[in-house]
DNA sequence: ACGCGGATTTGATGCCGATCAAAGACCAGT
DNA sequence: ACTGGTCTTTGATCGGCATCAAATCCGCGT
């Protein structure tokens, strides 16, 4: 595989990042074995239950990690003490931010996740060191910046019924593998509408008039099967 | 200044980055001085005048640039083939994307402008010599990210005067000089309608409103003076 | 199985901002 | 100064979503 090839120092894999499901898409991929033990060193893994915050916005900025598995949100807090969610972070994903030394957002765990978490000031270090780290980090907060104008295309233009529309082919397509479309939202119905900009009702309306339809069909709690995709992807659109 | 400590080769400076008024605020500042003169070799000035595109949105993705002077926006289709301005680029900012294949923006010049326009491909090897000049776009990518999610915020939880009162806070705060809150805005009032998400009418409205309560002076066309900063921010908050 | 608390759904009403419409301001060119 | 065109302002009406309110569903511990 990757390591000891003949006539190279040896070096023992943690074997926590051996078996690791994101070992080749999170920051980890840019790094040959040596970095990686290196990186390993400076990090510690954490499981978190959901509802935990990682960051607090306002509190010193000391700490980033890779999403090894669940789904975390970073909010801000908008008029009136009321939170909008700016952005989500899955499985690979980096969050926190490494130049800031006041957090600006709060990074809270939507599900039940597990994290490596590094301090800033030694992740930063290790940056100058690992060229290939940094543009991978370069590729990612331009991933971001693509989503965030996303959604404001969304919020200043959609109305509630292509949010939904919208919001439900996202998650598939981020967390449904490919094939049947049957997969659970990371998140509660408050939350969806903390992303889209509308208040619970309004995404109950929306959800059981996609139900009615037949677009969609919604079991349990959280669950979503996507019925008719070319008539969810007509309603995004609209 | 800049130039040839003893000892150093001597390079000579191009004249128009010499007295540059970006100089210091762009790219360039990463670089040393033959850097730079390479830089100026793989660029070329160019003058636009407004209402000018410089990239086409589903085109393939050539250049990027710099800009010396003027105010640019980026923007995205919405449904019904309705505009959205997901991005505002100032003096010293850096437009275009990278590593896209193909440019998801239109790119168009929103006051009469000069920037420094690179070929992508010249400009993605440059980065590999001179990753201050990467870790520049880095800061800047997290910038845009930033400014993003607070349109987001804005676009998601905030009413009409308050989207208008932050709107004129922001382009003070990016187009004033310190001192007497005096500028003209880099836009039309349809154009601010495209980036806060309302009608060129409900704009219009709502900076009559501020205007009628002292809050606001609005010369001409396009001018802003702030009367009562106090108060602007209060609105922008509510 | 039962009862409790929170989340979700459903219902009724009112307001903000979109839409449609028209009048006024500003600018460039004649 | 006049004229045509565009941008902006103002006015009237309407609809979608927020708000307030209540019923229902669901998980969970006893």
């Amino acid at each position: 595989m990757r390591s000891s090839a003949a006539g190279e120092a040896i070096v023992t894999l943690p074997p926590r990042c051996a078996a690791c499901n994101v070992r080749d898409d999170a920051l980890c991929a840019t790094l040959e074995d040596a970095g990686l033990v290196a990186l390993h060193g400076i990090g510690r893994r954490r499981t978190l239950p959901a509802g935990q915050v990682l960051v607090w916005s306002g509190d010193p900025n000391a700490i980033c990690a890779t999403v090894v598995s669940g789904v975390l949100k970073a909010m801000r807090a908008g008029p009136e003490g009321r939170e909008h969610i700016v952005g989500l972070a899955f499985a690979g994903d980096f969050v926190g931010d490494l130049f800031a030394d006041t957090a600006n957002e709060t990074i809270r765990v939507m599900t039940d996740a597990e994290l490596c978490v590094y301090p800033r000031a030694a992740l930063q270090k290790m940056l100058d060191a690992h060229p290939a780290m940094e543009r991978l980090l370069l590729h990612r907060a331009l991933g971001a910046l693509d989503d965030a104008r996303m959604w404001m295309l969304m919020l200043g233009r959609k109305a509630a019924g292509a949010r939904i529309a919208t919001f439900l082919l996202e998650m598939a397509r981020r967390m449904g593998q490919p094939g049947p479309a049957r997969f659970d939202l990371p998140m509660s119905r408050s939350e969806v509408g903390a992303l889209l900009g509308m208040t619970i009702e309004t995404v109950s309306r929306q959800m059981t008039s996609l139900k009615r339809r037949g677009v969609v069909a919604l079991p349990g709690g959280r669950g979503v099967i996507i019925l008719d995709r070319a008539q969810l992807a007509r309603a995004a659109a609209g």
